[in-house]
DNA sequence: AAATAATAGTTATATTTTATATCTATTTTC
DNA sequence: GAAAATAGATATAAAATATAACTATTATTT
């Protein structure tokens, strides 16, 4: 919704610099990913801002959707989350009408959650955003490359 | 490649988060960088805790190191940080002796930053750390992937 | 050359994010 | 059936990050 200022360099802007010797820093993986993560999110909040999703709602309701009856334990340690910071989350969530709490019928301490009709449109609102906001973020790469990129990502990473 | 996990609503919860689908998430790109980077800083610390260094001090003792004279106005901004969260850390990097701040003679509102014989061999320790952390970060891929990696990473950023 | 604006760095403070400690209600173990 | 354990939730603390405002110097305007 917001167009891009057309003035570059007087704000803290991605403006790369240009005559330091990053050399090392460009081959730190820890580094690398973190500016990569950072982009990523920024993207985001650019691109999902009109429907109000944020990556950890996003994520949240991804999860829900293809695991109807998750219970907040798991989608924390899923997502590495602390419980409490989740629960605030899914309370704001619940109470706007995206999700809803059913408490287990063979553990009555245990809640499922489940996506309203709300919910369900506002992800596949969502999902429609995906695929082009993914492709401006690796723009830079072809698509075997963003295949490889996803395919490391995901052999390094115990999930 | 694409293996299957199998279904959603496993009711008996022994195993959080084998029995759930999260190919959606998988294919995220940044959701998958936001947990490498998670497992990079994790590990960094238990590697790096010894030494008293941090990813944010590593990163900035490493700049320095190889740009001597290098302002705090370009290390924000490399680095992302916003400047007053940098001076902070630089605040206790130099009462700790670690580095050293010189007004420029060219002009004086600016600061040169430089690493003290004390910084620069912690930066020199920590620097035999790296290797092998990166590796056991990095230990599901081959050497030519690790490469690969990194190669990917640098051309999706503006670096 | 004096006034004004702009820049680099810094300090102080607010906001947001993330972690810890405690509580209730249920279930499990002994 | 008492004690321990579990799932969720609330309250609060700590940490990370962002904004506002100040000083000293340099650049610009007139």
């Amino acid at each position: 919704m917001s167009s891009k200022p057309a003035k570059p360099g007087a704000k803290s802007g991605q403006q790369p610099e240009k005559s330091l010797d990053l050399r090392a820093l460009q081959r730190t993986p820890g580094f690398m990913l973190r500016l990569a993560q950072l982009k990523f999110f920024e993207g985001f909040y650019e691109e999902f801002a009109a429907l109000g999703l944020t990556p950890a709602t996003y994520a949240i309701f991804a999860v829900i959707r293809d695991n109807p009856g998750v219970p907040p334990s798991s989608l924390a340690s899923l997502l590495r989350l602390r419980l409490p910071n989740l629960i605030k989350i899914l309370n704001e969530l619940e109470s706007s009408g995206f999700i809803k709490r059913n408490r287990s019928k063979a553990d009555r301490r245990a809640v499922e959650l489940v996506l309203t009709p709300r919910g369900a449109k506002l992800i596949h609102d969502g999902a429609k955003l995906t695929e082009p906001y993914n492709q401006k973020m690796l723009a830079p790469l072809s698509e075997a490359e963003q295949r490889m990129l996803i395919e490391l990502l995901n052999r390094i990473l115990p999930l």
